[in-house]
DNA sequence: TAGATTGTTAATCGATTAACAATC
DNA sequence: TAGATTGTTAATCGATTAACAATC
């Protein structure tokens, strides 16, 4: 009963949270879990979390409730978890290094190459990987079929970076930097991590909350 | 003018954006911009830009648009970028690392301590702060008024930390441990950065987008 | 004054929640 | 069979877009 015309973005996102509690309920043990259950442990509706997985199929079974262990490799497979494809990080600065160190072939990813233009750090190792000239980009994606950049550059770097990876052929980027790739570019992925946005909107919510507990007290 | 009732999550997050892209206009020496222009350039309705706006004030003019500088720091205003509250980052692995580089103080955030539970790590430098011992956290905490913690440490440290955290009065967190502090606590902000989620996310729209140029081409 | 563009109300669209019949 | 819980349709709610009168 797969349908597929109702999966909104808003749908993807949670996605990855329903794959980590019901990774957690696995680990304790749990084998089976209603809607209803579920909705509790996540602070979610009953009716969200059936809404949400029927986009992609019944996987429950009525009066029983969802087999977890089932429940959660469905949703590793629809996130593409076993499909590995190729990805490459620039900039191995503090960020780049922290990343790098992130299990990307548990999510979906094979990280192939890290590169970074300060010569000092050009020739370390992070987790294993040995970091390249950023020069070699372009040789090594010709050679490699690269699919995904991940961009831990700055800004003013992010500009050039982006037109030379696109000329080679990368249509999905993972963006920390504050460069706007889709504002310049159509038809390709881009997921943003705007770290800086993240703590500004925490900054609003902060003092917002302090000026309603003024209030109250 | 300024009305209160709209403040929706969506439009708070929408800020930092506008904040960022304000900014560039103004180091452009641009003066004026109509919502039109603001919405060719960020990729977003005038209509959006327009409604936006207005939950806060009538910050534009009439056949005129919007001054540019002026906005720019109406938004940091309502971001509450000039009220600095005291900050604390727990951890100093790479992530913590990266993080600490963070300019808090101009987005609203007066970091005064970094911790770490790892001894071999204690007693460095991480931009001009000393990282401190772990343990030392609740007698800093009663000493300085912290108000919001940063966690970047492992999920398993995660669980008794924030219960201290919340013991010592702090209300609000940059998360980025997979510890899901809202389920089991109310009364909190929690802003959370979950880096694998995201990357999650890419995955799918990558294997997506993919599969869904095979079946155009 | 005429033209431009806002602020704001109304219309549309999408996402969440509620309800319930289907079924295990 | 009776009870539980799903899958799915219908109702509600909220967010985005369109329209336009107000006004600079």
């Amino acid at each position: 009963m797969a349908k597929n015309q109702c999966i909104s973005i808003s749908v993807i996102k949670r996605l990855p949270r329903y794959h980590r509690f019901l990774g957690e309920l696995l680990t304790k043990g749990v084998k089976r879990i209603s809607s209803r259950e579920l909705a509790q442990t996540m602070k979610l509706t009953a009716s969200q979390i059936r809404q949400d997985l029927n986009c992609f199929g019944g996987f429950g079974q009525q009066g029983y409730g969802y087999n977890v262990e089932l429940l959660y490799h469905e949703i590793a497979n629809i996130l593409g978890l076993h499909d590995k494809v190729k990805t490459i990080v620039i900039g191995a600065g503090n960020l780049g290094k922290a990343i790098v160190n992130i299990d990307f072939n548990k999510l979906g990813f094979d990280l192939i190459g890290i590169f970074e233009r300060d010569p000092l750090l050009q020739g370390t190792t992070i987790n294993g990987q040995v970091v390249q000239c950023s020069q070699q980009i372009e040789h090594f994606c010709k050679e490699n079929q690269v699919e995904v950049a991940v961009l831990c550059v700055p800004k003013e770097s992010a500009n050039t970076l982006v037109e030379l990876l696109i000329s080679l052929g990368i249509k999905a980027f993972w963006n920390y930097s504050h460069y706007d790739i889709g504002v310049y570019y159509d038809d390709i992925v881009v997921e943003n991590v705007h770290l800086s946005d993240s703590l500004m909107t925490l900054s609003y919510r902060v003092k917002d909350f302090k000026k309603n507990n003024e209030i109250k007290f």
